[in-house]
DNA sequence: CGTAATTTTGACTCCGCTCAATTGGCGTGG
DNA sequence: CCACGCCAATTGAGCGGAGTCAAAATTACG
């Protein structure tokens, strides 16, 4: 504890809170439900109250803005409090790849930390809470927590497991198979987090989907509306019903 | 170092040495001229000669093995000394996606540092030579040497950042776009290491590149032949020349 | 309540895939 | 050393899946 309080005078003078209340904490991560998704992840109990240290302060983020924007300069990582997020690239001419949707207990911004800034956009798609950790404090307490060092790592090495995942996907998968297996994937995260796996409320528009499955617009909508003729979903808009999640997984795994 | 000495008899007995003579090396990190490009990257010259002591083996890997499989146990990663390796995934189906190619100075294995065994298979596609870094003594170090830490955790970050480079590729490049960007790419690796930009040998078949930029042998075959009739590139099998880097970075850049 | 944004659907096109045949290299063994 | 066989690469012909362009329908939002 001593140390991280010797610390923080260090970094607080950078991190002018922008807009919000974040003075005190009603959650800390000790009672967060979230934790075993987060950062503290593998940090025993004992562990618990210093690294709750990490979190310097908390942020809203209103639909439709930007938690932070390429090239901005790397300092803090954010963890989901509540919410939904996209990330996303543009490169030089203006093209955009969704690279991931994100929701509570996820992490966001450590890309950052390999050129000292943020490499792509993160874009709140609903109103979202997240909280903010300065990585200068996240570095000092890997030092000293061996158990939150293993977690981060193993966060980090997920996500790129999880990116291998999605070069699989747009590499040799075809379109339907993609859709099914981007909705397997919300269905099993929504799940982890208490809400119905077959039930849900997309937070992104058909075009966000098509970026991040390497499809136009046009032809996620198409799939919708030949799944819903399929018996395997029910689709509203943004509304979508799971009735055959197995009929899904046989489709993705479909030889053929 | 004494922390370092009393840790390495816990890991040694896991570590049988596999093949090869590895007893003394002829080189270290000190003197090894990809140093920078490694993990020691940013370790400054007091704190080397203790990180060198990461390298806890050398390993030969003939043309054609693998490093490690999907599934091996993790306990180790890679840093590539000399040579040439793929890393690739099978899914359920047996479908292959080759999810990046490394050369001298980059690591393999670290995906396996989340679930604790790798996700992922490496092979040698030409003979090569690693260094054997067990991961318990990067943690251990990593917490002693905060310039270690740092740079192991931006390593990390730029294969996130790559990962999500190739998805751009993948997402929404077309195929011409998407060889001139993979030629672009190994070259400005190949001048890193002191070889020629313009001059070099693939050593991947055009299956392999094929499954990594998500196109088919055929394609992969026919964009060479149209970029020699443009005049980009010279090709004859695996030897390439490049004549008109400027010609492909025009082609990866043009909207539409 | 009106305007903009999103979604759906259709018709047509074209890029990259499939299937197939041929050529070329390279290592192995007679 | 050459012939054989195997694997990699090239090239062609034809096809089909996803893209493009366009218009209409529905919804979201100020």
């Amino acid at each position: 504890m001593p140390a991280v309080i010797a610390l923080k005078p260090v970094v607080k003078p950078i991190f002018t809170p922008m807009n919000q209340t974040n003075a005190k904490f009603e959650v800390t991560c000790g009672s967060c439900n979230l934790r075993e998704l987060c950062l503290p992840g593998g940090v025993g109990a004992e562990d618990l109250d210093r690294v709750e240290n990490i979190v310097y302060a908390r942020k809203r983020v209103r639909r439709g803005e930007a938690l932070f924007g390429v090239g901005d300069e790397f300092r803090t990582v954010y963890a989901i409090r509540s919410g939904f997020f996209k990330m996303s690239l543009v490169d030089g001419d203006g093209r955009e790849q969704v690279t991931g949707f994100f929701m509570g207990g996820e992490l966001l911004g450590m890309d950052g930390l390999g050129s000292g800034r943020y490499n792509g956009t993160a874009i709140a798609l609903e109103d979202s809470e997240v909280c903010v950790m300065p990585y200068a404090l996240i570095e000092q307490m890997a030092r000293e927590v061996p158990s939150l060092q293993r977690h981060l790592h193993a966060v980090l090495a997920r996500e790129i497991v999880r990116d291998h995942g999605v070069m699989m996907l747009l590499g040799s998968m075809r379109a339907e198979e993609r859709l099914a297996a981007f909705l397997i994937n919300l269905s099993k995260r929504f799940v982890r987090r208490g809400y119905s796996a077959s039930d849900f409320h997309l937070r992104m528009t058909r075009d966000e989907i098509g970026s991040y499955l390497g499809l136009k617009l046009e032809t996620v909508s198409r799939l919708f509306s030949q799944f819903q003729k399929d018996a395997l979903i029910e689709v509203e808009q943004k509304h979508v019903r799971i009735l055959d999640i197995d009929g899904l997984e046989r489709l993705l795994h479909a030889r053929n």
